[in-house]
DNA sequence: TTGCAGGGGTCAA
DNA sequence: TTGACCCCTGCA
C-alpha cells in the first residue's frame, strides 16, 4: 500500500515504512521534545501515543511501528512523526553558518513530534527548575493515576489523561506524582482549561504572540514553557525556546558573551525566522549532548 | 554517614 | 531584579 509517497506493507505484528529519511529515533525521542519514548535494549522505542503503545524501531530506511496497522498511518502516525515535512530543505536553508552545520549534522534525524497540546502542556510544567528522568517519571506516574490502562505485547501501558481526569483531581492525589511545587500549577492549569479560560485548540488559529500571551495566561507557563508547547504540539514553529542550554549555545557560539533572554529572542527571530523552531532543537541537542558551557 | 548544591523556569515581592 | 521553590541525585 502507498501513502503520501510511503510504502506501507503490513506485517501480522505491525507496519512497514520504506525509504523515512531524515529521521533517527534517538534523536528524535531523545532530543528534549518528549518524555515518553523509552529506549529499549535492542535501540528501539517504546512509547504511548492517544491511546496506543507501540515500539518502534529503525533499521537502514526501514520504520517498523508495532501494533499498527496502515489505516493506523493515515490517521496518526504520519502526523505524529511529522513524516509529510521535506526537511532536507530546512536543513539547507537553516545551514546559514559552521554552528549550524554542526549541530544540524549531529542530530541530522531530529523530527519535530506533533503531540497532544494537553500532554506537552503539563509535561512542560513540570520541567522548570527539574531534571529530565524525574519529568519522565512524573509523567509516567500521572498516566498510570489518571490515563487508561492499555495492554500490548504482554504488558501494561497507560495513556496521558485527558483534561476531565486531571481537573477532577485533588492535590493530595496528584502530589504522588513527585512534581512539588508544580502540581499546584498542574492542577490550576487543567482547570482553567477545562472552564474554557484557555482554549488550547484555538491556539493555532492566533498569531504567535498572541498564542503565546494565551497559553502564559496559565499558573506555571512562562515564556519558555509557552514556546514549548507550541513548537512541541506541532502549533507554531516561528519559536525558539530559550532554556539555560540554548542561552549557553548561543552566547559561547553565536555572541561570544553574556546575552539577554530577549536579546537571543530577537536575533533567532530575524536569523532563523519561520524555521527558530526547527533551529532550536539542532542547537539544544548539540549543546545538550555535547555539554556546550556546562560548568 | 551526613550535608549540600543544583536542576528544561516561574512566581511574588 | 532577586530569592524561594518540591524533590532527589550526585558528590564531597
Amino acid at each position: 500500500m502507498k501513502y503520501k509517497g510511503y510504502k506501507i506493507t503490513a506485517e501480522k505484528n505491525g507496519i512497514i515504512v520504506d525509504n523515512v529519511k531524515n529521521f533517527d529515533p534517538v534523536h528524535t525521542f531523545e532530543c528534549g521534545q518528549c518524555f515518553r519514548w523509552i529506549r529499549q535494549e535492542d535501540g528501539s522505542y517504546d512509547g504511548v501515543v492517544r491511546k496506543k503503545a507501540v515500539n518502534i524501531k529503525f533499521e537502514g530506511n526501514r520504520l517498523f511501528i508495532s501494533n499498527s496497522t496502515y489505516e493506523d498511518f493515515q490517521n496518526l502516525w504520519y502526523q505524529y512523526l511529522d513524516l509529510g515535512r521535506d526537511y532536507d530543505d530546512i536543513k539547507a536553508r537553516l545551514m546559514k553558518d559552521e554552528i549550524m552545520e554542526r549541530a544540524i549534522k549531529f542530530g541530522h534525524g531530529i523530527r519535530l513530534l506533533k503531540q497532544d497540546i494537553l500532554e506537552t502542556l503539563i509535561s512542560f510544567i513540570l520541567s522548570a527548575n527539574n531534571m529530565i528522568p524525574r519529568i519522565m517519571k512524573s509523567v509516567e506516574i500521572i498516566s498510570c493515576l489518571y490515563g487508561e490502562e492499555i495492554h500490548a505485547g504482554g504488558r501494561t501501558y497507560y495513556s496521558f489523561p485527558g483534561v476531565d481526569e486531571l481537573a477532577g483531581t485533588n492535590l493530595e492525589r496528584l502530589e504522588v506524582c513527585r512534581g512539588g511545587f508544580r502540581c499546584k500549577y498542574i492542577l490550576q492549569a487543567a482547570e482553567s482549561v477545562k472552564k474554557g479560560d484557555v482554549d488550547l485548540y484555538g491556539l493555532k488559529y492566533m498569531n504567535t504572540p498572541e498564542a503565546r500571551k494565551e497559553l502564559m495566561k496559565l499558573p506555571g507557563v512562562g515564556p519558555k514553557v509557552a514556546d514549548c508547547v507550541l513548537l512541541y504540539s506541532g502549533t507554531k514553529y516561528d519559536v525558539f525556546p530559550t532554556d539555560v542550554w540554548v542561552k549557553r549555545v548561543m552566547e559561547e557560539l553565536y555572541f561570544k558573551r553574556e546575552t539577554s533572554f530577549k536579546e537571543i529572542q530577537e536575533f533567532a527571530s530575524d536569523y532563523f525566522g519561520e524555521l527558530a523552531g526547527f533551529a532550536q532543537q539542532y542547537l539544544f541537542y548539540y549543546a545538550r549532548e555535547n555539554r556546550i558551557g556546562a560548568r
